[in-house]
DNA sequence: GTGTAAAGTTACCGACTAGTAACATTCGTT
DNA sequence: AACGAATGTTACTAGTCGGTAACTTTACAC
């Protein structure tokens, strides 16, 4: 009756609680395999449990989805701060945002942005976790312009839409390219490009 | 026992072979709702037949997914090379694939780029549909080093990358952002400032 | 030890899925 | 008229899915 016993292969060195663990397991199992390509039995077997616990845990499998996606979002918010807290000038944020997002592409096991990869399997649907992943990407969109006007970019918008393109394209190269190979490693050179021409003579003729 | 009985919403005006029609309603579904949301059924039921006439046409679903797949790819080729026609330069053949990438990115009903959504819908299995991804894409990516080479670019594949991850956030954004204010529309101003970059002094010191 | 809360077990429901068998019908060609 | 190919019709299999009911077992607190 040890939960160490070999039934659930994610269920080693996993949280005590029964919650925790579907947790943990579906996010992996979401993220490596689809939303909709993982059933509720996989994922509690997976955790070492049964469907009934799920049930006792979660309201339902749409339910589950939400949370995930809201974990996901608090999660890259919260690596955001600290790829972004060792550099003062906006600029430099930047930059280490994008060297950081190949780093976190190429090490991850998931392809592409996870929150994307939701919104593809979930459309048609109003499914409520749309608009979660919806209003992140908004959140994004506006954490790019305002740093690229802190950096002192004339179109701050320009510049972060345009971040926020190679931003996306990076994480859907992955999809279909090996990741030792794939464009996104040329994602920092771009952005490069990009910083220079947008921040060229910052404070000259003003 | 008129085609044109109500009973296909999409069985009008279509091809008059079964599987021609069989096969434009699945391009159609497919796109809007997705390759795992849409059944047998309702792609019969949308054609005015049923599914028996589809296993007639087609070994199995996942076959008529592989035909859908290539012929994407097949249109996607020729609406490239419309799109190029007009034009001698390769930069401009550059930039006049992105504005047409913008305009059908915008008019279409479909949210992002349909084979990246089939490679998010389909991973996990090695579903020979994902192959053919692959390898568009691989081929896409050639096609845009030759054409950045061909203008002139000291680092060929450098610039094409960069042209690669710009189209493909260009159609990611359009997942989550509404088409009429998505940041796709920065796309030409990016591209743009990423060809003077690397196209500047062309013939000047060599 | 006893009570209580968390978790495991088994069996089930209804709906949906891809795919098939057997047969009936339409239609164009000769 | 007759033939054959293409298509429609109905019924079915076997599996999976999300979700639930009723009950049993464990583990921890007092």
């Amino acid at each position: 009756m040890n939960r160490s016993k070999a039934q659930g292969e994610l269920a080693q060195a996993m949280p005590l609680r029964v919650r925790d663990r579907i947790f943990a397991t579906a996010r992996e199992l979401f993220s490596r395999q689809g939303i909709r390509a993982v059933g509720v039995d996989a994922i509690t077997c997976g955790a070492g449990t049964n469907k009934m616990s799920f049930y006792r845990s979660f309201a339902s499998k749409d339910a589950l989805i939400c949370e995930c996606v809201r974990a996901q979002q608090a999660e890259y918010w919260q690596w955001w701060a600290e790829v972004v807290a060792p550099y003062a000038d906006p600029r430099a944020q930047i930059e280490a945002l994008f060297a950081a997002s190949v780093r976190r592409g190429c090490e991850s096991n998931a392809a592409g942005c996870s929150l994307n990869n939701a919104a593809v399997e979930l459309r048609e649907a109003q499914h409520p976790a749309i608009e979660l992943v919806r209003a992140h990407k908004a959140d994004v969109r506006r954490r790019f312009a305002l740093l690229a006007g802190a950096a002192g970019a004339a179109d701050a918008e320009a510049l972060g839409d345009a971040l926020l393109l190679l931003l996306e394209g990076g994480a859907a190269s992955l999809l279909t390219f090996d990741r030792t190979d794939a464009p996104v490693h040329g994602l920092q050179a771009a952005v490069h490009v990009l910083l220079d021409a947008h921040l060229r003579t910052p404070t000259r003729d003003a």
